[in-house]
DNA sequence: AAAGCAATTCACAAAACTGTGAATAGTGTG
DNA sequence: CACACTATTCACAGTTTTGTGAATTGCTTT
């Protein structure tokens, strides 16, 4: 039983890091698929592909990859003349995706301390949920700062690691 | 029997936070006892308040109050002569706690990566888990500038507030 | 040292979550 | 137009989580 090629540690890995995207509040198969994804070498999947890596039904698949189609992770696309979906990550720079996905998240934060806020007499509690909303702000307000901050750092890491490619298609 | 001053709001409003909160990963009733403590109007609570308030059992706060010590989101402590506990929150800056906390979560999180990085084979998944290590890396860089900031724009606020209203009562 | 309380622990029941298998719907092909 | 095959939905069962009630522990005061 030759693991050829680390394919058991590459499965290890994606499980360990599943279990990082659980804790941080992403539902259990949607995390699974999508480290699997994330440490494939393969460019696309099929449902198929992922049910049989991650050993589960493809009832599973099929809600875990409508979750991360919703929230913009893999994108699903179907080649004219196929009969099954492909599915890949959603962006190049994922992360960055992933960061700007949590502004609406921010924003029905904003709104449910700000209706708090209306209904909060004044005083300690008041005082300290309004300066959870201004944290919750000032966080949201430098996503901004990241973005561009993390595009330069990402430049600079491209241009230093490359250049390994040719020209055709990825 | 009215609702006087309307804490029937003030424990929607926790509800709603502790929600936000369990979302993001907490537990729920640490979440419920933190969201509750930080909305109330009182500087400490005793575990008795802390089960009235949020209609549970005393077993049910011991459980969630030790979890919140132990991330260093509340405080134990007890008067000398006294003989109930009285928790309150930890930092008068509490939500930059918060995020100091994370670190120990991201050199996890890099260590994982890490590992996972050192058994893959060369290739496309490599190279997407090296992004994300990357990613996760400069974020936590990030945190520094992130506090120093907070610091001074919660600075602002305060003395753009104090002066507003100072007197006693209200 | 015994009584009185608060805090904690533990076994257990209720509730929530997760993934499966089977049925259903949808789509392209011969 | 019917077939072949993929994707999705749904009821259900196994598992995990969560909070309770009843002890148990530990401290303080008398």
């Amino acid at each position: 039983m030759a693991d050829q090629g680390g394919e058991l540690a590459r499965a290890r890995f994606v499980e360990q890091f599943a279990l990082v995207l659980n804790e941080s509040g992403m539902q259990r198969m949607p995390a699974r698929v999508f480290a699997y994804v994330l440490a494939s070498d393969a460019q696309t999947h099929t449902a198929a592909e992922l049910a049989e890596g991650l050993q589960v039904s493809p009832a599973a698949i099929s809600g875990a990859v409508r979750l991360l189609v919703d929230m913009s992770m893999l994108v699903r696309d179907r080649a004219p003349g196929d009969r099954v979906d492909h599915y890949r990550i959603y962006s190049d720079d994922i992360w960055m995706t992933v960061v700007g996905r949590q502004e609406s998240m921010y924003r029905h934060i904003d709104t449910l301390l700000s209706n708090g806020l209306r209904t909060l007499a004044p005083g300690p509690g008041h005082r300290r949920v309004h300066e959870t909303r201004e944290f919750y702000r000032f966080v949201e307000s430098q996503f901004d700062t990241l973005a561009t901050r993390w595009e330069a750092h990402r430049a600079a890491l491209r241009t230093s690691r490359e250049p390994v490619r040719s020209a055709s298609g990825e």
